[in-house]
DNA sequence: CTGTTAGCGCGTTCAT
DNA sequence: ATGAACGCGCTAACAG
């Protein structure tokens, strides 16, 4: 009696099976141009009717090739990474990737390692979010020159040369400043990120530039930093403008969680909002819609930042024209939604 | 002029270069017993100066085996799964294996390939909640059965004889109803879940148990069933039960979004929070702490729950003893957070 | 258009 | 305690 070994179909099996040699199922398999239509059937069916699958492992061995991106960012529980990263999954899904995350938890150390693993486990491309700590390039230049795509999003360092996907933060804020100004507003504060990120930097700066462009003042004492924007944060720094005269009478907040903190404070101390100061956030997050006013805001676009990053990274890796490319920058729009918070009308 | 390979650094490089055969510098590089302490030494000196690393491809390839595990949830980006999965990773990473991520968007049919999928290249395990669709379970048994191991998180049928890391819904929701009650509510409303999910049924059990064990009458006109849960739906049915007379003095609510709807709904008419109506929701999502009054909620250890679901996965990967055994279940604790909206005192 | 041949880098016998 | 030799399943020259 023969043991029936229940072991895995091979490409060989259909070879013999089929009277023809393991390369030109490997070739149908490929799509490989130069098989006849009629084989290309023949094998086809075979391969359906014995349930057969390559072996992915052994394809990437042989070929030094995966179908994985490797995508690393801050920490996945963030709203606007776990956004980013549904639609790298989606696009890359329906295109025959797999994803495999890595967090770096804005630890520079942690991303070198990371990126080193990668390296040697040949990842199809990699998609990146840059720690907070990180302040040097060399390893994502190290990655990229071994042939590895490679798209960098949302914190997108100038000095980097790097594929990357981003939204024009300095004109997102000047849009969100110039609509105070429209409603009226004179004495606008700013509620900002920490200033060694350069998004963050950006939003001040497009802050500054439409109070100029209107001819307005900058007032140093209105513009508040914070470290991580957080709702916390938030009152601190909402408290200290609430105690400014004469009372700012509008706050652009480089985020939602400080608009909302911002919202909270003020009318706490029966400032009502829009009339007397405007509030304008920034990403859309759930809670700018849900709180009494619903808080204006400009929507970041996130899912569809992590859809162009998956389609860049795989144009890259698929395409050889692509790749004599040095990189190519990709700013999506953005969309200023005018909500209760700031609408005078 | 001999042609400088950059070609990656093997195993038989640094055997050759230390006069030893292939099988030790593999022997040492896994552990093996029968190896001389000096020989090990030596060895592992050598791979770090020449800054050797094991390719995993091709180990995989070899031993049929990796580090990777699977992770599959309808979305990364609603925030309950974006925190399991946040741990997940951070555990995993900490014992050497990566995530590959996969949504199911709900759908059985996309769960089912992505299995299939996972099965066919070695996953060293998988991790997984259900689509909501998913209502048979013959692909997990699958899955199971072809020895990798598999851990359900969250939505976990009680038909399905797997290894599980979920919490207690019904005693979750008994807790929260219990409180009102304590708070001296009578007439308590439930904003439900989806029915045809076993955890918002659970919710809805432990509800009705919380109203019969205190001899309170379980009214069903009281009871909105919602279809998502979302923060629309649930205004709708606030406003559906704001018109019920007697006016409710206390709503339990199946998730965050609805009872913030709830909460919105019953201001927005002049009801007292927490006097004439107590809200308490689930899940502790950030808008509860951030709406005012907070709104009391249910923690669900969305974190921990990934972290416990990585650790029995690996040890079920890494211990044989583990998989002699037919399933585990791991109940996380909840914990009652008591806030603004239920607070009578 | 198709077959033949030769490994990819490693883990694992079976020797010694 | 160590080495020699084999082959995992597949792809990619090179022929023909």
């Amino acid at each position: 009696m023969k043991k029936e070994e229940a072991s895995r179909i091979t490409i060989k099996d259909i070879a013999k099976s089929l009277n023809l040699s393991t390369s030109t199922i490997s070739r149908v398999l490929s799509n490989h141009p130069a098989i006849s239509e009629n084989t290309k059937k023949i094998v086809k069916e075979k391969v359906k009717e014995m349930g057969f699958h390559l072996d992915p492992i052994a394809s990437s061995f042989r070929s030094k090739k995966t179908k994985s991106i490797g995508v690393i960012c801050p920490r996945i529980d963030i709203e606007f990474h776990s956004k980013v990263i549904s639609g790298i999954e989606e696009y890359a899904y329906h295109r025959g990737y797999q994803i495999t995350i890595f967090q770096s938890q804005d630890s520079y150390h942690r991303e070198r390692e990371i990126l080193h693993m990668l390296e040697t486990s040949f990842a199809a491309g990699v998609i990146i979010c840059p720690a907070l700590e990180t302040k040097r390039y060399d390893h994502l230049k190290k990655i990229s020159k071994s042939n590895t795509p490679l798209v960098v999003y949302d914190r997108a360092s100038e000095q980097l040369k790097a594929s990357k996907v981003i939204i024009n933060d300095f004109e997102a804020s000047f849009k969100a400043t110039s609509h105070l100004i429209q409603q009226g507003c004179k004495n606008i504060a700013h509620i900002a990120g920490n200033q060694s990120t350069e998004i963050f930097k950006s939003r001040l700066e497009g802050f500054k530039k439409a109070l100029t462009q209107y001819h307005l003042p900058v007032h140093e004492h209105l513009i508040k930093e914070t470290k991580n924007l957080s709702y916390e944060e938030g009152k601190v720094v909402a408290q200290a403008l609430l105690e400014s005269t004469p009372l700012p009478d509008g706050i652009v907040c480089a985020n939602d969680y400080t608009a909302a903190a911002a919202l909270k404070v003020f009318r706490n101390n029966n400032i009502d909002i829009p009339t007397q100061t405007a509030i304008i956030g920034f990403s859309n997050y759930p809670i700018s819609s849900i709180l009494e006013p619903q808080i204006s805001t400009v929507d970041d676009s996130a899912y569809e930042m992590g859809l162009v990053a998956a389609k860049i990274l795989i144009q890259q890796i698929e395409d050889k024209d692509m790749r004599a490319l040095e990189y190519q920058e990709v700013i999506l729009k953005t969309k200023l939604i005018i909500r209760g918070s700031s609408n005078r009308n």
